[in-house]
RNA sequence: GGCGGGGUAGCUCAGAUGGUUAGAGCGCAGGAUUCAUAACCCUGAGGUCACGGGUUCAACUCCCGUCUCCGCUACCA
């Protein structure tokens, strides 16, 4: 095993379009901070970067949308986003952000120098082109009529009616949609990173230098490479992000892709620059939060990024996966003096109670309304994360669990027991601690099996398997409470005062222990525990002894850890989970403005019937499609309708349906449909017939 | 249908490169105990490792197929 000498450890960098929730910290945020808070108790040298990443698309739409600029947009989610991350105690040494004038330059600068180095291929498209909004459009802000099937409202990318795939240049008349204009082509040129070619270094990288990886990170990178790399566009034609910094690039952007993950580097770049103010946690600096003077004897922040003696490691989600492990080393290889990530333990996704977590749908825990919700319990959370990170797959994240982890654990197991030797000390000994005498056999075998922990957890949480290393700083706080079962001082005070003294002083040990390696699990606790024992000792390499509380040292009185949760409390989450998802379901829906008027004979010539449903079969190989027979009064025929998502065939046979009897007949995966049936759909997508409401004879018409 | 990832005790999940009686926590049952936030401690009952084939001396672990679940995607006239 190589040995390091120092280590830069970064986690993704949140994207600044909205707050962060439960599913990001237990992704990328919480491991890493376990990590890093481990390394530093190890001794060990570690710069911890993270930062907003603020560019891009999206946040210029949102800022559209809410009449803001970017800067704006951004300005809000950083500062909630970074307070988010400093009270549940992640411990980055900087949180940075993209839009900082360290980040363009140094971006900027990456850039010129692998275009310098002729790293880049220039290539020349036409594109659509807003002449009034003044910007190039992206496929999917261009409408116009489908050259197939002469639909007049079809997407730059796409046909809905038709559902032929499109370029935006094949639009008969199309428009713009953000100004109503024509859009006029435009030549448009893009420097482009030849992926292709760093493919057998990437490979050798990977597949030959990197096989200890996790397997859900390393199947994807092969899969990419077995796919082979293509050249990927660096820039993009947008006003908001870091201007390409070469001749003849007017208008364009670094594509965030590409400046993101930069932003490790110039985050790192801006700790060491603000070494000279003595780290000061400057919140009235608008380009970072929470700074902190890192555990590092580097002199500069290249030491970090391009020494062979550094650790590079990336916390990510599992959809970050290829940025980090194929382009972004792509972009250090091109570079030439940067060294590569040593690993990049991707996690999985969590989900919220059976369902996936989702932004639009508000099915989210969100950290700044946990914490209004539970005061100072973010150790609750962090350790009830940790305990289903999605290390090998996806993972389930329940209210209730987190009652049971609380109530089982954190409140029985572990605070139940230094309860208990603190309650026992005060009584015996007025918070003293008393000598250790002679030891039992029983004593020594305990004293061994805690000399075993802090290796055993240190090798978890060096192998990224954080479960498994809180739930063995679990076992040792049961091996506490077994200790005190079996020896019983309670009994023997009575009988054996000496005993007595030798076991609490062992049971403060063990309290001592838990106190230290505790801190990269749950801080806030871990510093309660040691204020409470009055304990300084904080490095990991001194657990394991029963040497850290000596004879006579004065404790505090005792303090509760942690409480129970109550059955309402969890109720309530789960009714705000389902309320909010309901609420937001309905206003995320608006109700689609009225068309233009038509005249009564343009109503008239549509012919809706009442119809009987006769049989419905699923069509083969769809999800959605139904093959229906109806009874029209007039034939029967058959209708293709996208409602198998909702009805059972053989539960709607005989249902009555409104039918569009006179729509052009069109085949459908094979079957031709002639006519629609009338559905409503609720604000949540499901589907219910438009249909009379008594039984009404098969070909009455419906006006 | 395509791509990706899954299906292991009631529940949430572990199970390196195939090898003795498949694990943990919770829950459940019984016992012991009272220092402790009725908590702790001990014991126990629970799994033909989705199904069917195959490779192998040996498969939860490798291969093929089937079913099924979850994402993204296609079909919704």
């Amino acid at each position: 095993m190589k040995e390091f000498k120092r280590y830069t450890v970064t986690s993704a960098l949140p994207y600044t379009n909205g707050p962060v929730h439960i599913g990001h910290l237990a992704g990328a945020y919480l491991p890493a901070d376990i990590f890093v808070r481990y390394l530093r108790s190890k001794g060990k040298e570690v710069v911890f970067i993270c930062g907003s990443d603020e560019h891009g698309v999206p946040i210029t739409i949102k800022a559209k949308a809410e009449g803001v600029t970017p800067q704006q947009v951004v300005d809000k989610y950083h500062k909630i986003i970074g307070d988010s991350f400093r009270d549940f105690g992640i411990s980055f040494d900087i949180y940075h952000r993209t839009s900082s004038q360290t980040h363009h330059e140094t971006s900027a600068d990456f850039f010129k120098k692998l275009y310098d180095k002729g790293e880049f291929i220039v290539e020349e498209s036409e594109q659509y082109y807003d002449e009034k909004a003044n910007q190039f459009l992206a496929d999917r802000y261009i409408t116009g009529t489908c050259p197939k099937c002469s639909y007049d409202k079809a997407y730059g990318d796409q046909c809905e009616n038709c559902g032929s795939t499109l370029n935006a240049t094949e639009l008969i008349n199309p428009k713009s949609t953000l100004s109503g204009e024509q859009p006029v082509l435009k030549s448009t040129k893009h420097w482009y990173l030849p992926l292709d070619k760093y493919q057998p270094q990437l490979e050798k990288y990977i597949l030959e230098d990197h096989q200890n990886w996790k397997p859900n990170v390393f199947g994807q990178c092969k899969s990419w490479l077995s796919q082979g790399l293509q050249p990927r566009a660096v820039t993009r034609d947008l006003e908001w992000g870091v201007p390409v910094p070469v001749e003849g690039a007017d208008g364009k952007v670094l594509y965030v892709w590409f400046d993101a993950p930069i932003g490790y580097i110039s985050a790192t770049k801006e700790l060491f620059k603000s070494k000279e103010a003595g780290y000061a946690d400057s919140k009235k600096n608008e380009y970072y939060l929470n700074i902190r003077q890192p555990q590092t004897s580097a002199a500069n922040w290249e030491e970090h990024w391009k020494s062979d003696d550094t650790k590079l490691v990336h916390f990510i989600g599992k959809d970050n996966i290829v940025f980090h492990c194929l382009i972004f080393p792509a972009m250090l290889m091109a570079d030439g003096t940067y060294t590569l990530a040593d690993d990049v333990p991707a996690n999985e996704f969590l989900n919220l109670e059976n369902n996936k977590i989702s932004t639009s749908r508000n099915w989210a825990v969100w950290l700044n309304d946990y914490l209004v919700d539970f005061k100072d319990k973010q150790d609750v959370l962090r350790y009830v994360l940790c305990s289903t990170f999605p290390e090998t797959k996806d993972n389930d994240f329940t209210w209730k669990d987190y009652q049971a982890r609380n109530n089982n654990e954190l409140v029985a197991i572990f605070g139940n027991f230094i309860n208990r030797v603190a309650v026992l000390t005060q009584k015996y000994y007025n918070g003293v601690v008393p000598s250790l005498g002679a030891l039992t056999d029983f004593d020594k075998e305990v004293i061994e099996e805690l000399k075993g922990y802090p290796a055993k957890i240190g090798a978890s949480i060096e192998a990224y398997r954080f479960r498994e290393a809180m739930q063995e700083f679990m076992n040792l706080a049961r091996l506490g409470n077994k200790y005190l079962a079996d020896t019983e001082p309670w009994k023997l005070i009575k009988t054996d005062e000496e005993r007595v003294k030798t076991i609490m002083n062992i049971g403060l040990q063990i309290a001592a222990n838990l106190a230290v390696l505790a801190e990269p699990f749950i801080p806030f606790s871990a510093k309660k525990l040691a204020t409470m024992l009055n304990l300084s000792e904080t490095a990991w390499d001194n657990t394991g002894g029963i040497n850290l509380l000596t004879e006579g040292h004065q404790i505090a009185e005792p303090a509760l850890l942690f409480e129970k949760v109550e059955d309402n409390v969890i109720e309530q989450q789960l009714q705000k989970l389902e309320a909010s998802k309901t609420a937001n379901a309905a206003a995320a829906k608006e109700v689609t403005p009225a068309k233009d008027n038509i005249s009564f004979d343009e109503f008239s010539k549509m012919d809706i019937r009442v119809g009987t449903i006769l049989t419905a079969e699923k069509v083969a190989k769809t999800k959605k499609l139904l093959k229906l027979t109806i009874d029209t009064g007039i034939d029967q025929r058959t209708v293709v309708s996208g409602i198998a998502e909702y009805f059972e065939p053989s539960t709607i046979v005989g249902q009555q349906v409104s039918i569009l009897i006179n729509l052009a007949p069109r085949e459908i995966k094979g079957i031709e449909s002639q006519g629609m049936i009338l559905m409503a759909e609720d604000a949540d997508g499901k589907l219910c017939f438009a249909a009379p409401t008594t039984a009404v004879k098969n070909g009455s018409e419906i006006r």
